[in-house]
DNA sequence: GCAACAGCCTGACGCAACGTCAGGCGCAAC
DNA sequence: GTTGCGCCTGACGTTGCGTCAGGCTGTTGC
């Protein structure tokens, strides 16, 4: 089995021209070349070429990526090895500037700014233990409320208008269900209370049924709360309410 | 609060040459110069810098990254939103990476070889649930010994001295309580049984004490384990064998 | 049997994002 | 006041390709 540039190029990801680059500079030569003198790559040097992508992709100049497969001590065992802690490292080294983005949005949304050393600290020689000690000491306490932070940070606005329609869509059945006589503690209004629950669960924070039923108390007992619901259909503040701790209950 | 380009270089991690370029090509110039014409960079400058390393840092190029930073439509939590999006993207393609070579590990521990497709479709157009399904469907049942290729695949041969290290102590004090005619249910080797349990667990597989038991039985059923610990002393081997099924049966 | 078209070839030049001198000024300290 | 470090501005070099240009190859359709 052998491959032309072409297909080469295009199994690999990569431009014929960047092959000829490689052939050019030694770094993977195809080992045949046929008559008319095209390229002829055999599974040998695709071999060759995969471990050249994925040192590249990992940051090395071409010279060390050579120097790196040339080395006659070094088995292919060794390289994947390499291989596999390098691409471990750059794992940490992403999620660390992950939850440096997100450390900045919470800080934005609280209205504070981070110091220069903070903001650039990620991009130093980066030591991701004492990091995340310090993350966890920080939020630790308030990690439903961080989480959220976190999440509707970085809500695109398609989210935000699902998240909106979704919210609607429940309340809009609760009014209905209120309308309608159903006791709030019916299964329909239950179930719906459920629903609720889980929503909040995949948009905003991990809502355990017990924290779903503190914060059914509050839906009556906080009046910012209580007007939201009020304003949809009068006596909905309360139907929720009960609606949510009695789920609650049957949940706990 | 102002800096020189050379703070501004450490603080960044960046070089002087960098930052120089980045002022004559306007992506970052200092908002001010002293009378000695050196460059003043104050805390927007630092603002800026941040968000083209990242930008940078995502493999975006240097134009690119001007356009979307002077794009008056774009607020600084639409960046930090597309920055957080970017870097997750980058992240699962990692762990793609990551899981590409554990998979060629495995491969070549079993002496079988990948197709071409499947040693570059890491590098193409990559669909992360995908392969997670394949994975599971190929690996799920036999999810130990899985783990295992893996951890051992990735071992470096520090690794495993320490590994043959900890099993020479321990088969040694096996060894020393049968030649001191210690009982192979008696506290001291069902402790030692423990200890190899959590051995096996930190290098190997996950190994709940039930699983134990069962190579325990191994060790006298198997002839190739038989022979292995019989070459240690003789009897060893039922030693062993009773007292890893002892510490089982008081564990489980 | 040949025309057309996709694919291959080899230069050769271009370009981005800096690295690396070279030559000279600024300034704080001893 | 000079020493040494840090800053300045060119200017050229380098890596890793992209992008033509000009020409050959090989398969398919008529």
């Amino acid at each position: 089995m052998s491959w032309t540039v072409g297909e080469l190029a295009r199994l690999a990801g990569v431009t014929v021209r960047t092959l000829h680059h490689y052939d050019r500079i030694g770094l993977v030569r195809p080992s045949e070349r046929t008559s008319a003198g095209y390229r002829s790559y055999d599974v040998r040097d695709l071999d060759r070429l995969h471990q050249v992508l994925v040192y590249r992709g990992l940051g090395f100049p071409l010279d060390e990526v050579a120097t790196l497969l040339d080395d006659p001590d070094a088995d292919p065992a060794e390289h994947l090895r390499r291989q596999h802690r390098l691409l471990r490292e750059r794992l940490e080294a992403t999620s660390a500037m992950v939850a440096a983005v997100e450390k900045e949005m919470e800080a934005r949304q609280m209205g504070i700014s981070l110091t220069p050393e903070e903001r650039f600290e990620v991009f130093g020689d980066w030591l991701p233990e004492e990091y995340a000690a310090e993350a966890e000491e920080k939020w630790g306490d308030t990690e439903a409320w961080a989480q959220s932070q976190r999440r509707t940070a970085a809500m695109s606005k398609e989210d935000w208008l699902r998240v909106k329609a979704e919210t609607d869509d429940i309340e809009g059945r609760f009014a209905a269900a209120l309308a309608a006589g159903t006791p709030a503690d019916a299964a329909e209004p239950m179930d719906l209370a459920e629903e609720h629950r889980q929503h909040i669960g995949r948009w905003f924070y991990d809502c355990p049924p017990q924290l779903h039923g503190c914060l059914g108390e509050m839906y009556v007992a906080d009046e910012r709360f209580a007007a939201y619901y009020e304003r949809i259909t009068p006596g909905l503040a309360q139907y929720v309410s009960t609606a949510v701790q009695a789920n609650a209950a049957r949940q706990g």
